[in-house]
DNA sequence: TCTTGTACCTCGAGTCGCTAGAGGATGTAG
DNA sequence: CTACATCCTCTAGCGACTCGAGGTACAAGA
C-alpha cells in the first residue's frame, strides 16, 4: 500500500490542506503515521472521514456534531436516534434561517425599489436603515 | 440636556453595553464626552447612530457596510448609489444564501425522511453524509 | 550528483463581531 | 455611611478556519 501525502488528500476530499492539519488538531481526525522526514502518510479511510466531515459542513453541522456523529460511524451497531435528533435539528434549524431570510429579502426588496437614486438624503435605503417602523415585519 | 449613561444609550437603542463600547473602539461610534469621574456621556445623535448601527445589523450588512452607510449618512448631499449598491449586494447575498438553503433543507428531509431508526450501520442520515453521490442536488 | 522547484513541516497570529471575566472606580438611594 | 448598581479598562475567548514566516523533504531534470 502506498502513503498518500496531505495534499494528495486534499485532492481527493476536497479539504483544504491547511484544514486537514486543523481537523487533526481538533481530533477529529486520528493523527496519521508519519514518513521518515515526518510527513504525514494518510490512508485511505482518512480519506473516507475527510470527505465525511466536508459533506457535513457543507450541509452546515457544526464541527461538534461531527464529531459525535463520527463517533457513532465508526461504532454502527448503536442505535441511530441520536444521528436522526442532529440532522433533525439541524433542518429545523435550517427552516427558520430560511423564513428569517426570507422577511429580510422583503424589507431588502422594498428598500432598494423605493429609492429614486437621488442624494442621500432622500434614499429609502437610508432612511429605513435609521428606522426600523418603516419595515414592514416588526421582527428580523 | 441631561447626559445619557452607557446603560440608558444601550436600553434606548437595543445595542448591548459592551457592544456599545466595542462599536466606539472600532470608530463606528465618535467617542462621547465623558464625566467628572470619566464615565461616557451619550448625547440623543449617538442613541441614532446607535439604532441605525443595530437595525443594519439585524439585516444582515457587516460592519464595513455599515461604516460606509454611516459616512454617507452624515453627508446627505452625496448621491446614493453608493448606499444602493450596497442593500442591493446584500439582497443577491440573501437571495443566493435563501436557494442554498432550500436545497439544504431537501437533502436534510430527505436524510430524516429515509431513515428506519434502526442501527447506525443502516442509518440513512450517515449514509446520505458519507457519501455526496447520494444527494439529489450534485452542488450545496 | 547536483540543482531546482514544489510540497511539506511547525508555530503563532489574524479573521469577524462580538461576549465574558477580572479587578477596580464611580454614582446613587436609604 | 453603607450598600449596591453601574461604570471603567484590559485581556482573552468563541467558531472554523486562513495566512505567513521560517525552515525541511522529496521528486524530476541536467
Ligand atoms: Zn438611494
Ligand atoms: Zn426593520
Ligand atoms: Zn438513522
Ligand atoms: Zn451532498
Amino acid at each position: 500500500m502506498k502513503k498518500i501525502t496531505i495534499g494528495e488528500a486534499a485532492r481527493r476530499s476536497g479539504v483544504k490542506v491547511p484544514t486537514v492539519r486543523y481537523y487533526e488538531s481538533i481530533g477529529l481526525l486520528p493523527a496519521p503515521s508519519r514518513s521518515e522526514g515526518n510527513q504525514r502518510a494518510f490512508e485511505p479511510a482518512d480519506i473516507s472521514r475527510l470527505a465525511f466531515i466536508r459533506h457535513a459542513r457543507e450541509l452546515g453541522f457544526e464541527i461538534e456534531a461531527i464529531r459525535t456523529l463520527l463517533t457513532l460511524q465508526d461504532d454502527p451497531h448503536q442505535p441511530c436516534a441520536s444521528a436522526d435528533a442532529i440532522a433533525k435539528a439541524r433542518l429545523v434549524e435550517v427552516e427558520q434561517r430560511i423564513r428569517s431570510l426570507m422577511a429580510l429579502k422583503a424589507e431588502l426588496e422594498t428598500m432598494v425599489e423605493g429609492c429614486g437614486h437621488g442624494r442621500v438624503g432622500q434614499c429609502r435605503v437610508i432612511e429605513v436603515l435609521a428606522d426600523h417602523g418603516q419595515c414592514t415585519h416588526s421582527h428580523h
